[in-house]
DNA sequence: GTGGAGATGATTGTTGACAATCCTGTGAGC
DNA sequence: GCTCACAGGATTGTCAACAATCATCTCCAC
């Protein structure tokens, strides 16, 4: 899910398994999933065991996923996973507020009646899982909730850059999703951005999903003054 | 002035001349100028010539062109000129409204005393170069203007979008600027997204920005019905 | 004349080796 | 004991040659 924004970009004929694209993604995963922590060096030569793959090819993941702003490289010294500060989060969060409010405000336009039934069904297993306690599962309906809205908006340019920013700071939001009382706070954001997609209404669902977010960089910020992240 | 956004990242401490780097924003510029007309094959031979460098560095320039969203490079048959469709113009000119909206609210926070002045400095040229007729003259105090907007901001994430969406179509922003009757539109426009700012009214500058460049959309889609760019 | 198989030239993909650079640990001099 | 210089190893930067693939043209059969 973390990789198809760019592997759809050329597999439009192309049904090659693209043995560079696959070292990329893999090592993407890698990285998301945590395996590489902020500020680990990524050593070209381990990593062409690791994913079984020519230094060549390395070499290219590498280059891609700096220019995704997922690791940084620096001359003559090598990768290193990026380290992405508080500030920069909240900047990262800025941005995906005001793009996701767009896919937000288009999503209101062109829904049609099965996709709102979907949002409305997410909605209800939301408030089940906040209600049962069960925030890892709230958790998943969340990023869930946000993809099927990108789907329905169909903005390849503000999806691919959601995608992009939602990447630079998967530990950050990961630590967010544990703040107690969060839950509480955004199930009834998620309500109004579901009600005002499916009513249609473009100008309240962008309103809904920037309140939305917003809190989330309030609650990134909140979380500075308790230590921030590793 | 386009090819500043990454040059930065790396020369942070280096003041490594970047022999691959180099090789880049020739490129860029290359392209950006119009050297190289959409759809135009590049063959790494023939830019190894032209930009003086080995194949391997003209490779790597390709690749992060191609994550600008530039060039497209396709498996086996090389790179051309990516070619942008009206519509994803379009796409590409709306994120570039919500986040110049974010842009903007944040200079007017942080703008200063100075900065305002410069500012309405600008304003004033613009005017007069809109009386005069000096359409290019007003063009140019254009990029200034959102360049100085956006130096005030200080939003390096904002900033590096709103360079590489830009940078994907300046071709068709240069044909719009020559659109019958567009200073007369977006200069009360600029003017109003000037005063917003001096003001420290964050909301109001964010509004003008956006219906600014909001009526660039409604340009662009007009350009669609007169047989688009080439 | 037309369609298709096959050869040919051009272009890109990949590899391995070598050079340049940086980091680490050691030892001499103060 | 501390600092500095210098090797040695590790890591990245770069290149040129080779393999794989694609586009084009020719030629033959029908």
């Amino acid at each position: 899910m973390a990789s198809d924004h760019d592997t759809d970009r050329r597999s439009a004929r192309a049904s090659a398994p693209t043995t560079a694209t696959q070292a990329r993604d893999t090592l993407r995963d890698a990285i998301l999933r945590g395996e590489y922590l902020p500020g680990e060096r990524l050593v070209e030569a381990q990593l062409c065991e690791r994913l079984d793959a020519s230094r060549f090819n390395v070499r290219a993941a590498l280059q891609d996923l700096a220019s995704e702003g997922l690791i940084e490289v620096q001359r003559n010294r090598g990768a290193q996973v990026r380290k992405v500060s508080m500030a920069e989060a909240v900047e990262i969060t800025e941005v995906r507020m005001v793009v996701e409010g767009l896919i937000a405000a288009r999503a209101a336009e062109r829904v049609t009646t099965e996709q709102a039934t979907e949002l409305d069904e997410i909605g209800v297993l939301m408030r089940r899982a906040v209600e049962a306690g069960e925030y890892r599962r709230y958790s998943d309906l969340n990023v869930r909730l946000h993809a099927l809205v990108r789907e329905i908006a169909q903005h390849q340019t503000a999806d691919r850059i959601v995608e992009t920013l939602r990447g630079q700071l998967v530990r950050h939001q990961y630590m967010l999703s544990l703040l107690p009382g969060r839950p509480q706070i955004s199930l009834p954001q998620h309500e109004r951005i579901i009600a005002a997609i499916r009513d249609h209404d473009a100008k309240a669902a962008e309103f809904a999903m920037r309140e939305h977010i917003s809190s989330v960089i309030e609650a990134l910020r909140s979380m500075d003054y308790l230590g921030g992240p590793a």
